[in-house]
DNA sequence: CAAAGGCTTTGACCGAAATCAAGGTATCGG
DNA sequence: CCGATACCTTGATTTCGGTCAAAGCCTTTG
């Protein structure tokens, strides 16, 4: 039986997508054993024949950073559940400059079905894992399954609201409310179950300050300057450039202009 | 029989309602004349029942600029399609500052299905007309037209793009860029099918300089400064404040940062 | 027609964030 | 351990766009 890759924890900015080998033997529960705990529509979709093209055509991928993985279906021609780490999703200005447009935790889906011309960079901003399916299964499996549509559907719609959410950022907040807008939003997502009164909070940063800076429109510099002013007043404490800790949440969210 | 109203033109800044009352004589084509014609999935779909329902709810609604279309289920509990006019989606910060977050022309689908807690606001920025279903109507041909929802997915999708497109838009252009990004998007919407050879092309403005400054980020002088300037340079006239004439769309589109 | 009010333009000035320029710090390979 | 390298912080200065202020223009209304 070939090895089975699954979840494999990588470098950051690698993306390594991985597709279990033994579907035959295991049937479906076993073809995506970590996100069928939270992905079962998409994944429970998929039907035996199905699994076995997915099982010829599994192979471990390395992207490089910075190359497409989404908007050109020729570079890498799947989809994918975001499993564990960050995916950051860009846009790029022909002079360089470069907009985060989205930040991808687990479990979301990862790809763009009925490809359109947009063109949306993915990289992976720490390490992660990531479940593949072949392209045209999934998107067989779309026309099959009403099921797996309303989910895609759902989440599509969450993401415009969190596009929309961040216009807002983007377009009316001061550099320190983007600032704390940005730490609100991780913390959240990293700990989707946090609960806004459990104090002290303290995660890993996903994001360089460069990352931050495009995620936010603004530079690194604004970036580290309304970091050291949200330590110098109290509100976090950084460790590591990496690990911040969070006292009051509400205090900032205070800061994060509503 | 009753009086059918269908695809009234109104007073800018405000939305009205309507829904044809003639269904049952009918039929479902009749039923949304106008949008059948573009909307054909979303209109189609309905069935008899559904149509009797529709007939009993159907009325014409007044609903004053600025409060609240869609995000407060009670206000207005319907969906609609647009048929003609452009629909500005906004957010607003506790203070006030306020971001416009997408402009809907038609043949757009208005309505924020499964609803979230995400609070956005519709308001007419021109004379508007639209064709509106029940929101019950909706949701129950959802979940039984797939078809339907495959429409509204792929919808959604577009709409998630042109967010992303947006805040590439927010987050990294000038003001001048921004300014050029916004004419541009504008004459591609009022007319999809513009070739961007065809010069000159001119358009009426849908909105206020106010709200061209919610849309781009900016303030109310900065986007005048910026139209002084086109209009200077040659690159775009303006006549009565709201008609636009672009001589190159070339020329305008080497200025919106690509 | 005249007055009023809303929208737009223009000018002068200011300030938040960008840019330019050093340094400092953590990590990794040898 | 040491040097190299990438990432981060801090300071000085500039600049783009915001703020404040005033005037022009167009439409509405009596």
């Amino acid at each position: 039986m070939a090895d089975a890759y699954l979840a494999d924890t990588l470098d950051p900015r690698t993306i390594v997508m991985t597709v279990r080998q033994d579907v035959h033997s295991a049937g479906i529960p076993v073809l995506c054993q970590s996100c069928e705990a939270r992905h079962r529509g998409i994944c429970g979709a998929l039907d035996p024949d199905q699994l076995v093209g997915l099982a010829k055509t599994s192979s471990k991928h390395t992207v490089e950073p910075g190359s497409e993985l989404m908007g050109d279906a020729e570079t890498v021609d799947s989809y994918s559940n975001v499993l564990s780490g960050v995916v950051k999703l860009t846009k790029s200005l022909s002079d360089g400059r470069q907009q985060i447009v989205a930040l991808q935790f687990a479990p979301d889906f990862l790809g763009r079905p009925f490809k359109v011309e947009s063109v949306i960079n993915a990289e992976a901003a720490t390490a992660v894992s990531l479940c593949s399916f072949p392209r045209a299964s999934v998107e067989r499996m779309m026309r099959e399954s009403p099921d797996l549509e309303h989910r895609l559907l759902k989440q599509t719609l969450n993401e415009l609201d969190d596009a929309r959410d961040w216009m807002v950022t983007l377009g009316r907040k001061t550099a320190a409310e983007k600032v704390a807008s940005f730490l609100l939003m991780i913390a959240r997502n990293i700990d989707p179950t946090l609960d806004p009164n459990t104090n002290p909070t303290s995660f890993e940063l996903p994001l360089t300050r460069a990352d931050i800076a495009d995620f936010l429109g603004l530079t690194i510099e604004t970036v580290s300057r309304q970091l050291t002013r949200l330590r110098t007043d109290g509100v976090i404490r950084i460790d590591n450039n990496r690990h911040v800790t969070v006292d009051s949440l509400a205090r900032l969210a205070s800061r994060s202009g509503a």
